[in-house]
DNA sequence: GTTAGCACTCATTCTTTCCGAGTGCTAACC
DNA sequence: GGTTAGCACTCGGAAAGAATGAGTGCTAAC
């Protein structure tokens, strides 16, 4: 059932009013907001038809018109104007954003953190795991006597080291010899040919007697699993609270708790070949998402890896901007890895 | 004005009840509850007497009383039995903390997360900043002829790596002799002693056309920023809304902002010599705290630096629980640090 | 197809009433 | 003097009722 252009106009005003005024919406408010040159009386003909068909509903017979998640929907494929940023928002989005970007998990926070400071939405940050990530070189540091470093630097380039204490003293011809080994013998394999066995012919080999060996794959395993799985930020909790629809508290709280064990955002993907994504009220397949809405984008982690980030908020959410803003923390995320997998230490001189 | 042992054991039984409760405590419940010989009418004698005192409140003449923060704190230091760990209880926290231990951060977020999830509370984790950090030593790797790996080890035993890509190519030399000149020239420095002169001259004498030295220092100073600062993570912020005294969405939302802002936490601390503290509602400094209170415990990181771990609740906390249970995590802590910075990875292989 | 007019609906808000837990006091008791 | 039974009194909170008004749907005229 097509709408007229007139209907379109309805719906729209129906949902911009409603988004910032979180209030059921009346034909009079429509009438002084739009251009539309008609009395109230056929925008309300307007409205029943426009609720008959889902795209609206009534809270109560005597109240004015939500948006349905249907009408949303509607709004966010083909009404929404996208939302242009201003050079202050880019502004504060680049100052935010260009804080202190190091590692990846604080990249990850940090850029959390910026998202729902300027959106207002609680946010997360998700990087993608790397199902089959294989150990591309080891390296043993000399620290003294009883210590050494070792560090170990995965295929998607990360990087990951810790100290050993021992009871006894080596000598750095040992530790040669165990980085060797070690790069002989378990570069290039998955977690699952880490193999017990494996293990302890390197160790036979080395003529281990302090267990360097299990001790450095062991942590090298840590690592590894690490890497397989996704990460998970999440930050901003508090600015739920802040819009109206959580304000009954039954509503707020299983979202609240939800959102509070990030590894539940792990699910929420951007279908290959998109690089945004928006799902709205019952489109979401989580019960506690079931009556909020979500909206992601995705950033280029190199290694033809995708990272999404996102934010939560009622279905009423500010969908244009949202996105907007969204988008352009991506776009510079991806940006950041692509020199080199972490920012260079050069970068602020950079023009 | 000494109390007498009979109101001690009422005062007590106001507290306890009020815990369990959230509800005006009534002289009948107390009577139920306490082996008190007397009526109804004694117990509202003495109930009269405390309120006199200031240990107790009225909400309104018809109603039972509740514990005010002074009668909190007397119930805190003398009245409150402490409270032993069930066997099932050191269980689930030894699950809890035992989990996946690594770098610093993690395991204070670890920390975090367990302890919020055993006390119901949001629990916050924060390691005090080393303030004269200097780096102890420099490693560099080189992993192509156009990139390698710097390590950076600094005098609390921290490490940190980050990955350089170049432009050009370089040889092994060339790294063999970065690495000696940035352990000739900058180790033992503190962040302020960096001066760009010292780089300047660092790099004439390496003949160092790509930037190197500029490049690795500004990471190092990265570095050594981020392990001056004190680090702070929050976990469980969910659970303040499963209170009942947080059921009013403006008394919840500027403590959770307040939460969420995890700096705000640093400026709660445990004096020298004491190793646990409770702050009592109006004890607090900051406003958001003022009518909530913060169990705190500390650990110790080695190299004679204290981290903290606390929760924070409502005045009516249960104290004991949660201060027994803080303190097992904190000794935990400070265990995990005894042997070298981090767990090392024999740990569960360990009796 | 559009609009003015009007009766109708129903959430919200404000009052009023009612209930009862719990008190404080008095007078008797040990 | 401390303790207790008895009772009038207080006052928050729940429940019920009344008033308000925004907004609707419908009808009839334009």
């Amino acid at each position: 059932m097509e709408l007229t252009d007139r209907q379109k106009r309805v719906l729209r005003a129906v949902v911009e009013i409603y988004i910032e005024t979180a209030e059921p919406v009346g034909s009079k408010s429509i009438l002084e907001r739009s251009d539309l040159n008609v009395s109230s009386a056929t925008i309300r003909n307007e409205l029943a038809e426009l609720t008959a068909q889902g795209l609206l509903e009534q809270p109560h017979t005597s109240a004015g018109r939500i948006p349905a998640p249907k009408g949303y929907r509607l709004y966010v494929n083909a009404l929404m104007e996208e939302h242009r940023l201003s050079v202050q928002e880019t502004e504060r989005l680049n100052e935010a954003l260009h804080l202190k970007m190091r590692e990846l998990d604080r990249v990850m926070d940090e850029a959390g953190r910026a998202i729902s400071q300027l959106t207002r939405y609680p946010a997360f940050a998700l990087s993608s795991g790397t199902p089959r990530v294989t150990v591309k070189r080891f390296d043993v540091l000399m620290v003294d006597h009883s210590a050494f470093i070792a560090v170990v630097m995965t295929d998607n380039n990360h990087l990951a080291n810790r100290l050993f204490r021992l009871p006894q003293t080596l000598d750095r011809n040992q530790l040669q010899m165990l980085a060797s080994l070690l790069n002989g013998s378990f570069t290039g394999l998955t977690l699952e040919e880490f193999t017990p066995q494996l293990v302890r012919a390197a160790s036979q080999a080395l003529g281990d007697e302090m267990g360097l060996v299990p001790m450095v794959i062991s942590f090298t395993m840590e690592v590894l699993e690490e890497q397989r799985g996704k990460m998970v930020k999440t930050a901003g909790l508090d600015s739920l609270l802040a819009h109206p629809e959580y304000q009954d508290l039954s509503r707020a709280q299983p979202l609240m708790r939800y959102l509070s064990q990030a590894e539940n955002m792990g699910s929420l993907t951007v279908p290959e070949g998109q690089t945004t994504r928006i799902l709205i009220g019952p489109e979401n397949v989580h019960e506690a998402l079931k009556d909020s809405s979500v909206v992601l984008a995705t950033y280029d982690m190199g290694d033809n890896t995708r990272g999404v980030i996102g934010v939560v908020g009622p279905t009423r959410m500010d969908y244009a901007t949202v996105l907007a803003r969204l988008e352009y923390v991506a776009q510079s995320l991806s940006r950041l890895f692509e020199r080199g997998q972490l920012p260079d230490s050069t970068e602020k001189e950079d023009p």
